[in-house]
RNA sequence: GGUGGAAUGGCCGAGAGGCGAGGCACAGGACUGCAAAUCCUGCUACACGGGUUCAAAUCCCGUUUCCACCUCCA
């Protein structure tokens, strides 16, 4: 069995994947600032690091896995005024605007959530060791900011010089050293919340969080950190400069998703509500949406389109039928069985899309199955189909998702009464009076339940409501 | 200006020196009373110009087009 090699941004390469703890990996996930509502964007980097995260543990990794949430922030403090809310309220509805679309998309929840206003303290206290390091200062506003050029490396991820960055035009009015220093804290403004520190009273920078949190749960040092693309400069630059310079090891290695695009453009720029994901969800479900969206590899940019969306959502259906097809003939539901195949394109950082091919093989030979009867193979197919739509989170029979046992009685009640109007299709057949068997075929479809005559017999299934756009 | 990324068939999307990824769509066939589902077959491409090589979508040089980041974006 292969092993699992990742790309590095850091190193720019692929390479053996080993943990500082063996047997065990710690991820830092940079989630939402809670300023408005999640569009698939952000979910595909919640659903490109579930996936790596489902692996992980499937390859035997105990696993600890934080993703926060940054609840204070510039556009937050904009935002509360514009909607008339306190700041927190609009966090908060935002927040839960990103658990539910996370929950609809069958992510995992983290093993710790930590929220930036739940970690003052901890910020002030790495804040007080980079001053005491050197690193940083406080020129007496209120402000704290490190101070870049004292910095042994700096924009390491990045790879740019610090004499190439492009300043920022303010930054005569700031009390900055150096116009690239940037802010640790942010003194307190009239009207804005704040906290009190020894520096006065003030509210957190941006980056600060995120060092600050992720040396509480995952230690000096860990193993994985990951976020989006754009987050490489300037977040994350600055989090290394923030914790190497406390004398922190901090990530070992980088792992960023690439973006979902329109017209070739990243969306943030002209984003309406028509790609939020609450709304997409009205056209698809989770399941589907997931299976598009976690499709392409994470480093590949993925061109949103509504045919690209339904195309994924036809392909997953096949799957999905096969799969409760297997189930009813073998009487069980599959198990969930990892295949060498799978493994290898996982194994080669997370090669999903070669993934899929192995299970479109694996489909098809499971539909042959079907056909010729070979209940060994069905199970065979079956299992290994289920197991590698576990780790891709969507295994049809995964509790999130099966909302079919939701209502067991509901279903059985129904299947009798189906099974009443077939039997009542059947004699029309088997007097070849084909006008009123198709009327009845025709009737039940319009109610949304589907008939296919099988070798097995007449199968029934519930079509999916097309609630349109 | 600096730093990265991308261009593959009607469409989506992998791959990274040699053996046609895969899917969707479409066409033909098998099966079927007809559908549906399923299977089989067909369609066979790598932005452009040079070069290296026995062999290039893949490596090298150049060009074009597009995108992103360069201090508060997943």
């Amino acid at each position: 069995m292969s092993s699992l090699s990742l790309y590095d941004t850091l190193s720019r390469a692929t390479t053996p994947f080993t943990p500082l703890v063996a047997g065990r990996v710690s991820i830092y996930l940079c989630g939402a600032t809670v300023q408005a509502p999640p569009h698939i964007g952000h979910v595909r980097s919640g659903v490109n690091f579930d996936i790596l995260r489902r692996w992980l543990i499937a390859s035997g990794y105990e696993t600890t896995f934080i993703r926060n949430v940054t609840d204070i922030d510039d556009k937050i403090l904009h935002k509360a005024v514009h909607e008339e809310m306190p700041w927190w309220a609009v966090a908060m509805k935002y927040e839960r605007a990103f658990t539910e679309a996370y929950a609809a998309l069958n992510v995992m929840p983290p093993t710790y959530e930590p929220r930036a206003t739940g970690h003052i303290t901890q910020m002030i206290e790495l804040m007080q060791r980079l001053i005491d390091r050197g690193a940083a200062y406080a020129p007496g506003n209120g402000d704290v900011y490190l101070e870049v050029r004292t910095l042994t490396s700096y924009l390491t991820l990045s790879r740019q010089n610090v004499d190439d960055l492009q300043s920022s035009e303010d930054a005569e009015e700031t009390f900055k050293r150096d116009p690239r220093d940037f802010a640790l804290w942010k003194a307190a403004k009239p009207g804005d919340p704040s906290w009190p520190t020894p520096w006065g009273p003030g509210r957190p920078g941006w980056h600060l969080e995120c060092s600050a949190m992720a040396l509480t749960y995952l230690g000096e040092s860990f193993d994985i950190h990951g976020g989006g693309l754009d987050l490489v400069f300037p977040h994350h630059e600055n989090e290394i400069a923030q914790s190497e310079s406390a004398g922190y090891g901090f990530a070992k290695s980088w792992m960023h998703n690439a973006w979902v695009t329109t017209s070739g453009e990243k969306m943030s720029k002209s984003l309406g509500n028509s790609l939020q994901v609450e709304h997409i969800l009205k056209t698809v479900r989770g399941i589907e949406l997931r299976w598009y969206l976690g499709g392409a590899h994470y480093r590949s940019m993925l061109e949103f389109s509504h045919a690209a969306l339904e195309e994924a959502s036809t392909s997953f259906r096949r799957i999905e039928a096969f799969l409760y097809r297997a189930k009813e003939i073998l009487g069980d539901t599959p198990t969930r069985v990892i295949n060498e195949t799978f493994a290898a394109a996982m194994n080669d950082d997370l090669a999903v899309p070669t993934a899929l091919a192995g299970i479109s093989e694996s489909l098809r030979l499971g539909n042959i199955a079907i056909t010729s009867d070979d209940k060994g193979a069905i199970q065979k197919h079956a299992n290994e189909i289920r197991g590698a739509l576990s780790i891709l989170g969507c295994d049809p029979f995964d509790p999130a998702f099966d909302s079919a046992n939701a209502s067991e009685d509901l279903t059985a009640a129904l299947d009798g009464t189906i099974q009443l109007v077939l039997a009542q299709r059947a004699s029309a057949r088997d007097r070849k009076d084909f006008e009123s068997s198709d009327a009845i075929r025709d009737g039940l479809l319009a109610l949304g339940i589907t008939i296919e005559d099988t070798a097995q017999g007449p199968r029934w299934s519930i079509s999916r409501t097309e609630s349109s756009n």
